[in-house]
DNA sequence: TGCTTGACCTGGAGTTGCTCCACCCTGTTA
DNA sequence: TAACAGGGTGGAGCAACTCCAGGTCAAGCA
């Protein structure tokens, strides 16, 4: 598969993609004989999975850490499941707070939107 | 009130605030003789509305248009109400979206996280 | 055969939305 | 009188992309 697939079926942009490789947070990716990125399966589902925790706002330098964790250790060792463990846990207490911002700023929403509804200028 | 407690009541930094301003999104903001912003409840209400639409994700250009809307126009004239709620109307679609972005997120992460919480070197 | 087209490559500049910093002014407190 | 706390400004720095110029290479076509 070409970065251009890769992209539509991950959700990134060619250019993000091309980014996250020189940030280092995918693991080798196969150049064919001219030069060009081939991505397969594994490769797809692990973008994927960065565009779930980045589209969440998983902030880049944890997203490396844990792409370090995932590709360079055993998660069967002492202390490496943890430390997967520790990132993403810290990602679901950020998921539980922007679920609730999300909640708040709705009710402002749809309080502003039905005073403006019945205005005489309105909708 | 001054720019310390402005920023502990409505959630966004001091820098942020004066940002805010230097970009057009505050009305103008009154100053005493020393040259320092004060800030009434009307104010700082604003900053709570600025913070509401940020955290979830509304672009500035569209924060900063709905702004000069609401503090330039009047809303009982015609088609201004309306402007109003394009903006908050897209604004609450890009919310959905957010929404099902953090659900599918969290079922990833739940789902990772009972695999590592049961591998040998796990918690 | 040479020419154009299209998909990729790279390095680097530009954008958004803050955040931090150095340096300055002023009222109060010791 | 000196230090301190709270503000002010302009500008640099940073995160995370996004866009662009200029280049390579294989395929299609006159």
């Amino acid at each position: 598969m070409n970065i251009k697939d890769a992209s539509t079926s991950s959700g990134l942009s060619v250019d993000t993609i091309r980014f996250y490789e020189k940030a280092g947070m995918l693991p080798a990716v196969p150049r064919d004989a001219r030069g060009w990125r081939r991505f397969d399966g594994g490769l797809v589902e692990w973008l994927k999975n960065l565009e779930r925790l980045r589209s969440t706002g998983m902030p880049l330098r944890d997203v490396r850490a844990f792409a370090l964790l995932v590709h360079t250790t055993d998660a069967t060792q002492p202390g490496v499941a943890r430390a997967r463990l520790d990132i993403l846990r810290a990602h679901a207490v950020r998921l539980e707070q922007r679920r609730q911002d999300i909640a708040a700023c709705q009710a402002y929403l749809d309080h502003k939107i039905n005073v403006y509804s019945h205005m005489k200028g309105g909708a």
